[in-house]
DNA sequence: ATATAATATGTTATATTATAACAAAAATTG
DNA sequence: CAATTTTTGTTATAATATAACATATTATAT
């Protein structure tokens, strides 16, 4: 299962990972639900909240997986997992202010990856000067 | 709906709110999933994407209503609406970076609120000094 | 006012996502 | 190896969300 999400740059639902590995005996929500559930603990594998689907993990040797981020093209489906200290120091400090403490941060950008932008340039022409 | 939204400390999912809103005539989700589109859209309503649930926002006169967070009481289910600049900004930033056109942001941080934290402390003890 | 088009609503059915419950199998432990 | 725990397989069902279509309402133009 990690080897047909580590394959795919889009993110994809429990039940589409379900169809792909029917030819490998998989035949129950549960048993892809149960595979995924032990690679997210591992790390291997995050899910977004905002697609109920997972992807495999980008750097899976780093030490915290909790405090991941990702922008998530709404044109072509692409994910760009990103892990930036700065953006999550500047939540956590914002979260002691009112004296909560995070345990897990589910942040998902949705909007168009630099490849959409340059197609759509392209396919009206863009703007021209003068 | 928004009156029961607004009543709510917690949030409510789009099925509860059907139950509530049965009194009033409410029968069918789509009644609810339409009502609460609209309710979005103007900006009345938020989505928490990590819950599958709805909540009313905390500051309906704001302009900007795409960039939003929450702090998510795992213990209680008390939800905090925050609407951080910096934090935004940074994100934004970021995105800048990587050349991504971010168009709307889900930042969702689940934890625990002081007063669960403080209820904590009381019901096991705490940690006594020397 | 009224025909037309566009938009909104009600309703049924169905799609999609996720978990409960329990039996059987496998692994662990004493 | 017996007892216990953990994992797996399977069926059923819960929870979330949308499609499709008929009907009603509103807006627009004549």
């Amino acid at each position: 299962m990690l080897n047909l999400l580590l394959q795919e740059k889009k993110s994809l639902s429990a039940y589409t990972i379900l169809d792909r590995l029917r030819p490998q005996g998989f035949r129950a929500p549960l048993q892809v639900y149960r595979a995924l559930d032990k690679l997210i603990k591992r790390g291997f594998v995050h899910r977004l909240a905002s697609m109920n689907a997972f992807i495999a993990c980008s750097h899976p040797w780093g030490e915290d997986h909790t405090l991941v981020a990702f922008a998530i093209c709404k044109t072509c489906g692409s994910i760009t997992e990103f892990d930036d200290e700065a953006v999550i120091n500047n939540i956590k400090k914002r979260m002691q202010a009112i004296l909560f403490r995070p345990q897990s941060i589910t942040l998902e950008i949705q909007g168009m990856c630099i490849l959409c932008q340059h197609a759509v340039q392209t396919y009206s022409g863009g703007r021209r000067p003068g």
